[in-house]
DNA sequence: CGAATTTGACCGTC
DNA sequence: GACGGTCAAATTCG
């Protein structure tokens, strides 16, 4: 009985955001036709906030936090002194920054920061909002800011691939995130010609298309770093290619057959973006 | 009040 | 002991 009315309002959850996505993407096909190109950020952020949601319902997964899990030590934590923290809230990166900055298609929970010796900036930890779900998802993410760049440059380093995406709607919504290059990150496809060391693919500047010159998005992708590929995701490497303009770029040893540095890049997605939009809400492929 | 994030403490490795 | 990675209590926000 909970689990139907679990599901009953996740269905209901799902459907009320991907309805208020469907009005989103309406609007940003308008704004491409005057090319406001903040405006439609703005809205791929709202779209992603929402499909985000509806995915989360999907799953199950009540939109939050995981349980936390009781003291490693023994009651240590009773024992340390109290801490008193101040929310880092008035700096440089606000929550909507991060994610507007870092979004690839996936939900990441944040679960630690540190900050590196040597390094002006603090590394930021994330692992796959699934990794406790389903059996866990292994994937995760460290995200650290490049010291030398302006507008700043951040360096995303990915280990272990999703396994969350080899289930039924994620994975027929993950395919179609791969047709909006601005949200396709890739570690465990792309990294494949590596083998068992790890694997380098640096996309520059560019990996974000003409946004990234024009300092209105700032987070890059400089680092894949990777487990051996598994099967997943066959097609990525291909369109992470396209986001490429130089081969150069590709520190590899081995880079990827389909590698194609003369492909599509922003302005490709632009011209695209009403079919990218019509396809992402084909819901064909979600059974509710 | 629950979700999301911060951040000091802890742990493993070198 | 230094360092990076992770945990989880504390804190803030919607």
């Amino acid at each position: 009985m909970a689990a139907l009315i679990t599901r009953a309002t996740s269905v209901a959850l799902v459907s009320e955001m991907m309805a208020q996505g469907r009005k989103s993407a309406a609007a940003l096909e308008a704004l491409l036709q005057v090319q406001d190109h903040a405006g439609m950020r703005e809205l791929t952020a709202e779209i992603l906030r929402c499909c985000d949601r509806a995915l989360g319902a999907l799953h199950g997964k009540p939109a939050g936090r995981h349980k936390r899990k009781p003291a490693r030590h023994g009651g240590a934590a009773t024992q340390t002194k109290p801490k008193t923290r101040t929310r880092a809230s008035s700096g440089e990166t606000t929550r909507v920054e991060w994610k507007r900055n870092w979004d690839d298609g996936f939900m990441w929970t944040k679960y630690g920061q540190k900050h590196i010796r040597g390094s002006d900036h603090p590394r930021h930890y994330f692992r796959c909002a699934y990794a406790l779900h389903d059996g866990g998802c292994p994937a995760s993410r460290h995200v650290q800011r490049s010291p030398e760049h302006d507008p700043p440059l951040y360096v995303l380093t990915y280990l272990a691939d999703h396994t969350c995406c080899r289930h039924g709607v994620a994975a027929a919504v993950v395919k179609n995130v791969k047709m909006q290059p601005p949200l396709v990150l890739d570690f465990g496809s792309a990294a494949a010609p590596c083998s068992r060391s790890p694997c380098w693919l640096n996309y520059g500047d560019t990996v974000w298309g003409e946004t990234s010159r024009s300092q209105e998005l700032r987070a890059e992708v400089t680092k894949v770093e990777s487990t051996p590929s598994s099967d997943l995701l066959p097609a990525v490497p291909a369109v992470v290619a396209q986001m490429s303009s130089s081969a150069d770029d590709a520190r590899c040893s081995s880079p990827p057959a389909a590698w194609d540095p003369s492909a599509a890049d922003w302005e490709y997605f632009v011209n695209n973006s009403s079919d990218y939009v019509r396809e992402f809400f084909d819901l064909e492929d979600v059974v509710l």
